[in-house]
DNA sequence: CTGAAAGCGCTAACAG
DNA sequence: CTGTTAGCGCTTTCAG
């Protein structure tokens, strides 16, 4: 490997300025800096982040904690930071808890504590007192991206008033039997959000003096395949069904939807279906549903920790991120 | 910051065995070991990564390089590696060209190169002749995964045999005029996989005696909503339909099938349709499909760097990894 | 504007 | 089984 004393040889300078020079620092004259740059093209110089995160205290690398790399919420979350960080020079460690929970702790000791990132994300999860702490004591700047937690910075939707926009969508078209298909934790989502959906959902149906039924309640765990099934069921028991489903994600929107196709229930016309989202298929699918844009909210998120890193504070910008409802084929006004 | 330092003095013992001690190296004595361990704990004390990896010449941490997060398809890949990463104890680094090209030498060079990791994984991409040299140099060990390249190693399936087993099953449900929707390069696939893909279609057809109608083929660049709108132009134009469609992915095939759902032509009795990967929608959408596994073939790649990592050779597994005609409900024979 | 020298915090021989 | 001694390759004062 060539070192930096190797460019400092062949140039005849020290290593210090081959270091100046290299790192665009002020007082190298352009004279030195170009014949510096040049011999180090040459000889293929690439500098050891070992020894400069050693030496500098800073490794320029930012990790990021999610609970799973797969799901279309997080990859396009990462996306969106990975971008921000690509254009700052910025590396990308993942620490994903792979769905699980049980090496939370070792993935955290082990990898995250370790001096190998200057900052931290933390994606859809509550961190406990200890892990704030720990994070503190190293002072990393911390910042949680699509969820909130209170006393820490974040980013994210709101996503009281989301499910309030959708709910309220399907109200404003006449429906008045609305049922809901819930999202879960299991994949990982240590995090309220599954919960303010429901909460959101009945204070949006109780404000509208519209009753919330049990019956039309189901779990979907915020995936295709459980809503489809949960769906399928509740439509096919159902004595009297609801003219809408509102649904906790896209995902299980598109369950909703695959499943009325195959019972022959027509949407819109004999039920409605809305999701929150806009997941790449909903437009394909024609699903109406509430966009919330994971890729803008990481790079946002990223965005800041950078400037913490700069330490140019960001000015102020909005920590909450916009939704918005996009209308499409999947909702319409009841029949009867 | 507390050191090793710190608990070499608070222990009593020398900086060198609390190293050794904390490594789980052998010659130390288990009673010295037991109190370093409880002090370190006691302490909060964490290596530093930079400079462990300074000083042994290994980061334990592994990169990864890769057209972009998003897609179903890297993304499943990624959790794979990064499952076997982790329970190695391996930090996973993500170098993504963000679904363009461009920024391809700065992230090479200015990131890649900077012994920060071990050894690399190469997704579905080709490097360059430079590349690999510059990789060689540096001798970290590579892996090219999702697709192959020559005198590197590399796992992945037998594209061509998926292909193949694909479309003989719709020929052996009795179907002769068969379609097909193509993908493309469009996100970053700096590879064969399309190609090889749309060769074997052609070559399977030819081997059967079946003619391939260029105006049955059409290109959904790998995308659902792509598909659809190819499909739909295909299906709606067509003097004479085919009877099914073979897609080179199933998030294409998920296009097909909305486009005949939306045509109201039935699927699949007016039209088979066939997909590959079995993308966790394929089983709910009910789409018979050739499984592959990304995550699979992710967690196996990594497995081989790792040994070669320990230095102890896998015993060579097989590179190709399996593929397996899941068979569902949009193929059928053909009605006419 | 440039160089010399002192570390950054750990690991790796080499002795004992 | 344990301690001593050198560095790993860079950055960073501090002089010049």
């Amino acid at each position: 490997m060539t070192g930096i004393e190797d460019v400092a040889v062949a140039t005849g300078v020290s290593t210090a300025t081959v270091s100046r020079a290299l790192r665009g620092l002020t007082g190298v004259s352009p004279a030195t800096r170009a014949k510096v740059l040049t011999v180090a093209r040459e000889l293929g110089y690439v500098p050891s982040s070992s020894a400069s995160g050693l030496a500098s205290g800073r490794t320029m690398a930012m990790g990021v904690l999610l609970p799973s790399i797969e799901r279309w919420y997080f990859s396009a979350m990462l996306d969106g930071i990975d971008r921000q960080l690509r254009t700052a020079g910025y590396d990308l460690i993942v620490f994903s808890l792979g769905g699980f929970g049980g090496n939370r702790e070792r993935v955290f000791h082990r990898s995250i504590l370790r001096k190998r990132i200057d900052a931290l994300i933390v994606m859809c999860m509550e961190l406990t007192e200890d892990e704030y702490r720990s994070l503190r004591d190293l002072d990393s700047p911390t910042i949680v991206v699509g969820g909130s937690v209170r006393g820490v910075p974040h980013v994210s939707i709101d996503d009281h008033a989301a499910v309030r926009d959708a709910v309220e969508h399907l109200i404003a078209l006449g429906h008045t039997r609305i049922g809901h298909v819930r999202g879960g934790g299991s994949f990982g989502m240590h995090f309220d959000v599954p919960r303010i959906r429901n909460d959101a959902f009945k204070e949006t149906m109780e404000a509208h003096g519209l009753p919330v039924r049990e019956e039309w309640s189901v779990f979907g765990d915020f995936r295709f395949k459980e809503a489809k099934i949960a769906v399928t069921a509740m439509l096919a028991d159902a004595a009297e069904r609801p003219t809408a489903l509102f649904c906790s994600s896209d995902e299980m929107a598109f369950g909703a939807l695959t499943a009325a196709a195959e019972l022959g229930i027509s949407v819109p016309g004999e039920l409605s279906v809305i999701g929150i989202d806009d997941h790449e298929f909903a437009d394909p699918m024609g699903l109406t549903t509430v966009r919330q844009m994971p890729e803008e909210q990481g790079a946002y998120a990223a965005e800041l920790m950078l400037a913490e890193l700069e330490g140019k504070k960001l000015e102020g910008g909005p920590v909450t991120q916009p939704h918005e409802l996009i209308e499409r084929a999947s909702t319409g006004p009841p029949l009867h």
